[in-house]
DNA sequence: ACCTGAACACCGTTCAAGT
DNA sequence: ACCTGAACACCGTTCAAGT
């Protein structure tokens, strides 16, 4: 297939899901998609601009699957279904919440979906990251806590 | 003076708190001490090892700058002084929050401070990580937000 | 015990030049 | 428009060897 931007996200994602950020680098990429190194930088404009993709990305699966479990629900609940489904996206990428959080200090509220803008605000946005990145880094280093999970929800509906 | 590991501690938090973690590299670190790399690391075992120092210095800071706020103030308001103190401390030095997590991710409840343990317990420290990386990201893109401080202290309460 | 020197296998990014 | 090739200024870590 020929270089695109797209067939760089999804490069980065699958190198994302088996080897984390450390294995994310422009020369990997490059390597993995038969290119030179600075061909990258045509499609995008540096490291920092495609983790915005990334997170970008993210954030649309993770609409995309909260709108099938959602569907038949009441509105009250939609931000704890986002926030799940944010959790079930971020996991899937080993780093996804430390690069969701530096999508979210670069464009800010474009990251942070309607329904937890309405309800939970940036305070819950903050915790979602928070408790995502600290449960990511756990499981990156084989400590990884079975009732994250549970913990995570009660988080949630303590600050809806 | 001659090489240890709390030269290596204070030079690596000289350097954060200049110029944040990009510029805290093993090789940096060596020339502004005066030694080649290598010897860095007969003090310290390497750099995650040096981030777990770095965490741990950092908090016991914090819960030294508490105890002098929180002398003469009820039991109840330790966590949200301990919570502060900790979010003064980690502003301090530029990537500090993102470093805090990965010790918490390595060295688990070690880093969590007594009175925040026994009254929010991990569902407000993952918040209190969340926020200040965040908070933090933001400010070094130039993007800092005026009531990020009032807002930390209405999500703390929250959690409590 | 503590440090140097040299090496290994990497990085991100730029830019002229090619097609 | 899109990519190569070469270069620049870096990384973390190991390990024999020196003192």
């Amino acid at each position: 297939m020929a270089l695109s931007q797209q067939a760089i996200i999804d490069t980065s994602l699958r190198i994302l899901s088996r080897f984390g950020m450390g294995d994310l680098s422009m020369r990997r990429l490059a390597r993995e998609l038969d290119v030179q190194p600075s061909a990258l930088y045509w499609h995008v404009k540096n490291k920092q601009d495609l983790f915005v993709l990334l997170a970008r990305q993210m954030l649309a699966t993770a609409v995309a699957e909260a709108e099938g479990t959602a569907a038949a629900e009441a509105e009250g609940t939609a931000a704890a279904d986002l926030a799940w489904a944010l959790r079930t996206v971020l996991l899937r990428y080993r780093d996804g919440a430390e690069i969701y959080a530096l999508g979210l200090a670069l464009e800010g509220e474009a990251l942070i979906p309607a329904a937890i803008r309405h309800s939970g605000g940036e305070t819950l946005m903050d915790y979602i990251v928070g408790a995502l990145i600290i449960e990511q880094h756990r499981s990156d280093f084989d400590r990884q806590d079975p009732d994250a999970g549970a913990r995570f929800e009660r988080g949630v509906a303590q600050l809806l």
